[in-house]
Parts: structure tokens; C-alpha cells; sequence
DNA sequence: ACAACATATCGTTATTTCGCGAAATGACAA
DNA sequence: TTGTCATTTCGCGAAATAACGATATGTTGT
């Protein structure tokens, strides 16, 4: 049987979906220069701890964490443990699946 | 004297590009629940005035107003008037460049 | 020019976010 | 266990943002 597409009865063009709040994530991650300055630091697929990031974003060690928390959240770097260490980088896949998600949400409006 | 670790010569990887001011603009007109409630009225391509948008996002007239101007500063939304209103609508172009420029951005990390 | 209407800008207040140092948590080694 | 080191969490002041009402700007019709 066909799945009725979208149409059927009622809300014919009905508000649109919401955007994920993963995608909301993923757009505060990036959307302050403090945080696009930490992103440019995973280039090239390098891998830092907290404090090295803190050390080359001229940020405290405390401030460095919370904001790589965020920016965890928002799928944009990963973290993995090393000894005593937590060593970040860039989430390609993360990233990825952000960009498409917000494509596509943004293809319904224009 | 010893190569100091890393690359040979001069910025073969140097510091990526700093992210595009307008891109910038662009995640902050996405990165907020009420901008992103005001995008969605323009889907399917609707035209809205001020005064509709604001009320169909519940909020006062000099709110929907400033919001719009920072939202079509992100490129998100156009403007065009028609006679004493000003008729916005979604920006097809303005996000697709926005969102290339993101990807090629994004590109560099990981 | 004037009135009526739509939008933009201004001034203010409330909320959120940023960034820090201090203290708590977790991991490893002795 | 105790000590050390890296990270996270907490508490707080400073700065940025959001939202509003009031006012200014601009456009159309009379």
C-alpha cells in the first residue's frame, strides 16, 4: 500500500517540523567566535587535550572544558580518553549528519 | 640548527582561514529558538510582513523587526517593499552560499 | 501639507552567556 | 591509601542578547 506522502487530510501544508535540538546544538556550537576559533585548533584532524586547547585559544583551563562540553554536544568534536587526559577532535561524522539536518530543514522554506 | 618538528617550510598547514563574517552572521540568525520559530513561517515559500510575523510568533511589532534585520543580515531572509508594508521571505540563494561556505569551512578540521 | 499606517530605531529592563578562580571528581603511580 | 595531575563542576561578576513600549522615519492617499 502507498504511504499516504505527506497530504492526507487536515494539516495539508501544516506548520513544518521543528528543528532538532541536536541541530539547534550544533548551530550555538558554532555560532561564537571563541568557539570557531577552537574548532580551527582541530585542523587537520589534530587531537588536543583540554589543556592545550585552553593554552591555544588563550582561554583557562576551566572556561576550555565547559565550552568543548558544548561543542560535544552539538556533534562538532568528539573526545576519547588517554590516561589522565582527554584528547578532542574534529567529529566529521557529527558534522556531517548536522550539515544534512540542516539542509534539509532549511530546503522547506524558499 | 634542527627542524623545529614539524612541517618544513613556512605555512605549508598554517592556521585555516578564519570563518567568513557573514557565516558568522548566518549561524547566530539560526542559533535561536524564536529565530528559528520565525523561519519557519516562510516555508513553502511564503512572504510575510512584519506585523504578520509578529504575530504568528507571538512577539511585539519592534521585536519582529529587529530580529528580521539581524536574520537578513545572517542571509537568511530577504526584504522587498510593497507599497507601505515590507514584505520578507525566505533567501534561497543567501543560505546556500552560507551553507557552502560552512561546509568548506568545516572541511578543514577532521 | 496632513493624516493614517507600516516599519525602523531608541532607551530600558530582564535574561542569558562568557570567562574566570576555586573546589570537586576521576585516573594513575608509588 | 596517599599524592599528583588533568578534567569537570560550581559560584560569581561582567558583558552580550532579547524583548518590550515609546518614538521616529518613511510611504501612500487626501
Amino acid at each position: 500500500m502507498q504511504e499516504p506522502v505527506a497530504v492526507a487530510d487536515g494539516d495539508t501544508d501544516s506548520a513544518p517540523v521543528e528543528l532538532a535540538p541536536e541541530t539547534h546544538d550544533f548551530l550555538k556550537a558554532l555560532a561564537s567566535p571563541t568557539r570557531q576559533r577552537m574548532m580551527m585548533l582541530f585542523f587537520k584532524g589534530a587531537e588536543l587535550s583540554v589543556g592545550q586547547v585552553a593554552e591555544q585559544a588563550g582561554l583557562s583551563q576551566s572556561t576550555a572544558s565547559e565550552q568543548l562540553a558544548l561543542m560535544r554536544r552539538g556533534g562538532v568534536v568528539t573526545a576519547r580518553r588517554d590516561g589522565k587526559t582527554i584528547l578532542y577532535r574534529g567529529d566529521r561524522d557529527g558534522i556531517r549528519r548536522a550539515l544534512a539536518e540542516l539542509q534539509a530543514y532549511l530546503e522547506v522554506c524558499c
